[in-house]
Parts: structure tokens; C-alpha cells; sequence
DNA sequence: AATGCCGTTCTTGTATACACAAACGTTGAC
DNA sequence: GTCAACGTTTGTGTATACAAGAACGGCATT
């Protein structure tokens, strides 16, 4: 519970929203989440303000607070970002490599190694979070650590989607070992370019979240 | 002042940070912030609530609002990230450009020029900011574009004091011409390596800022 | 019957009050 | 004289009350 209320109904409202609880255009009433998470409006509405800030909702002055729909389009743009900061992440890794950023990668590619042999989508969704975590902490520069980690966090629905795809699962394990191959060896421009190509949804693959978002 | 007393607060309150008239480390006040507005203290919060979303102060439980100080190191992590962002922008820019954008580019293109030949600091300050952003609206990405726009924002202290150092001015504008010219024939790599290297600061560059930033 | 205006009601926005936690100062004891 | 403990003070965290604005529905008029 976080210390202060405030915070610990930010984290509630906003995985309520990501994991689509709170559906996106659905208003959110303060009265009514108030009474959900049995305390008064007022750290609700200090929730609500950070999600805003976020960007996660949007309070329109006088007329409540909705759920923000990024729309295919837009959830494309945040891809297109998400694989350059992982590209320029890749590429400093690969330039600052220290031996426990060297291991932690180790250990969570052999993780994904594992899950993807087993087939286990799940486990790998949850594997390769790790996995890229640890390449962004291995960049050694905490300001692009915590905007990768933000940013992994918005997306994270959209990428549990994408998993579901074909055998998106063994391709991307493919594209992990080159990744991997490419910051050991100290090749920057490689590990950019190749984790800008695994991050981003190019051509059909943006089909295929289309199509899945769809369904939904 | 916005319709939202609590917004009004948080332009303000951000407008007071980035302009050092509450200094770095220095602890805010929620009552004395109310008064010197002539508000109640619940938009305080609420301000400061955003502001520490958008990772301007950071409130520390039952501690009170500090206002955070980057310090050298993470100022060149976020110069670091924007060099990327911007490359991603122009690459984007010289992929779709159309006539519109193409338009505005050269009015704060040449705008730039203007001051330049001035030699006026101060306005060659302002008229880059407005080429920058015709560059991240030419990216056709909202997403990328509102990035640009909040980090720029952040970076906007720094950048002014670059300017200060020695003949950056024209330098400045000669690097402009260069990206200007490779958007325009479609060269997005160019555009790219050319725009993260122009805001990106390296080697010397750097100790001038932080010699700048020491002497404030 | 349809449209526009007015009033009611519901929700948000702001203020104020109260409770609780932390920090600092003072006093007493060792 | 120094250290610790207790009390006071200051400031944050939460709740509640009150005010103002927007949406919705009803009634009247065309």
C-alpha cells in the first residue's frame, strides 16, 4: 500500500487501465472509485492528476476524467519510439558493457532461451520484459533507463498481443541471440540496428496487432 | 489563467523551475506556494502532484516536495536521449515530407538565419527552438512529436547556456543548413546523423556546459 | 411534432478543517 | 558536559463541506 494512498491508487487505476479493466473512452468517476477503493475523492483525484500528467487519461476541465484510446496509429508511433530508444540502449550497452550487466543479460537470455523452448508464451512474455530490462539498465544511463522502462510499460498489452502471433516466439528468440551477440562483442551500430528492427512493427506485423486489437 | 486553477499552478510552478527561481534541492512548500498564489492548498497539490509525475520535483512521503537537480551527468544522459529523439524526428521528416511542413521548416529556417547574422543570442534562441520543432511536427508522428516537445522543454535552461559559448551561433546555423539540406532531398540517414550529432553534446562541449552551469 | 430555453440535478473544483507523523528543541539524568 | 527522551511545533495526508458549471430533461412555443 505504498505509504500514501495517492500513489498506491495510481498504480491500482493505471494496471486496472493497461490490463483494459477500465476500457479505453470509459469515464472514470470520482465518486465511483472513491467508494471502489474505500477512501475519499480527494487521493483519488491525485491519481487521476499523475495519470493525467502520464498520459494515461485525460481530464477534461469540468466534464471528468476518460480513459485515453491510442488507436492503432498512435500505438504504432509509440513502437516507432520505443525501437529507437531500445536501438541507442542497445548501443551504448554494447559501448559500457561491465561485467554485471555482461551476466544479468546472460541470465535473462538463457531465461528466454528456456521458455521459448518449452513454448511457454506466457513465461517468455515475461522473460523477455526481463531480458530488455536488463539491456536498458546495461546503458548505463538512468534518465533512458527509466523512459524505456516507462514506455516498455505502456506498450506491454500491445506486445502480449503481438506474441500470440505465429511463431512470433522462436523469431524472436533468434533476434535475442544476434542482439546479445552483437552488444558482447562491442558492435554498437549492430545491436542499434538489430534492436530497432526486433522492437519495431513493420509491414505485416502491424497487420497482425491491428487485427488482434480488433478482436479484442 | 487556463479555466483550472490547478493547471494554472502547474505551468506556473514548472515556469518557476526551469527558470531557476526555485533552485534546484530547494524545498517546496505547499502553504507558502497557496499564499503566494492566493490559492487554498488542495491545487497546490494537485500541481505538485503533476510535477512530480513528469519527474520535475520528486515528493518524498511525509517529507515534502523537493525540486530535483539532474546534475551534470544526467543533464548529457537527457541531451543524450533528445540527440536521438531528433534523429528519429528528422530521418521521419525527410521520409514525408510535404509541402506544409516543408513550408514551415524554411520560415524558421531562414528566421534563424536572421538572428544569426545579428549575431542576437537571444532571438536566434527562440527562432531555433521554433526550427526544432518545425522538424518534429515534419516527423508526422504526434507521439514523437509531443516527446520532442516535453524533453526539449526540459532541456531548455541547458540549451540556452550552450549558446552563450563562443562562436556556437554560427556554428549553430551552419550545422542547420546542412540537416535543412538533407531533409529536403529525402536523405533520412543524413538527416538523422546529422541532427544527433548537432544537439548531441560531446567532448569539450560538455565541459563548457558544465563550466556554465558552475558559474550560476 | 420539433426545437429552443430554462431549471434541476449531478459532478467537478476549491477551500477548510482535522489528524497524524516527523523534526527539532529543551530539559533532565547520568 | 553530553546524550537521550519527551513534548511541542510545523507541515503533510485525508476527509468533508460548499460552490460553480455542465448535462439532461421537461415544458412551452412555433
Amino acid at each position: 500500500m505504498s505509504e500514501n494512498v495517492g500513489r498506491w491508487l495510481r498504480d491500482e487505476i493505471e494496471n486496472a487501465i493497461l490490463s483494459y479493466e477500465f476500457a479505453p473512452g470509459e469515464r472514470l468517476d470520482e465518486t465511483v472509485l472513491a467508494n471502489r477503493f474505500g477512501v475519499s475523492r480527494t487521493p483519488v483525484r491525485e491519481a487521476l492528476m499523475q495519470l493525467d500528467a502520464i498520459g494515461l487519461i485525460e481530464i477534461r476541465p469540468r466534464r471528468g476524467a476518460i480513459v485515453i484510446d491510442p488507436g492503432p496509429h498512435r500505438i504504432y508511433e509509440m513502437f516507432e519510439v520505443m525501437a529507437e530508444l531500445e536501438g541507442l540502449a542497445g548501443s551504448l550497452a554494447a559501448r559500457r558493457l561491465d561485467k554485471a550487466s555482461r551476466e544479468a543479460i546472460t541470465a535473462t537470455h538463457s531465461r528466454c532461451e528456456q521458455s521459448a523452448a518449452a513454448g511457454d508464451s506466457d513465461a517468455y512474455y515475461y522473460d523477455n520484459e526481463e531480458f530488455h530490462k536488463a539491456i536498458y539498465a546495461a546503458s548505463r544511463s538512468d534518465f533512458l533507463q527509466e523512459h524505456c522502462v516507462q514506455l516498455h510499460r505502456r506498450l506491454r498489452p500491445y506486445r502480449r498481443l503481438q506474441l500470440r502471433v505465429r511463431n512470433r516466439l522462436s523469431t524472436s528468440f533468434l533476434e535475442h541471440c544476434a542482439i546479445v551477440d552483437a552488444i558482447f562483442t562491442g558492435d554498437g551500430d549492430e545491436a542499434r540496428r538489430l534492436l530497432r528492427t526486433h522492437v519495431g512493427i513493420q509491414g505485416e506485423r502491424f497487420s497482425d496487432l491491428v487485427a488482434s486489437m480488433a478482436t479484442r
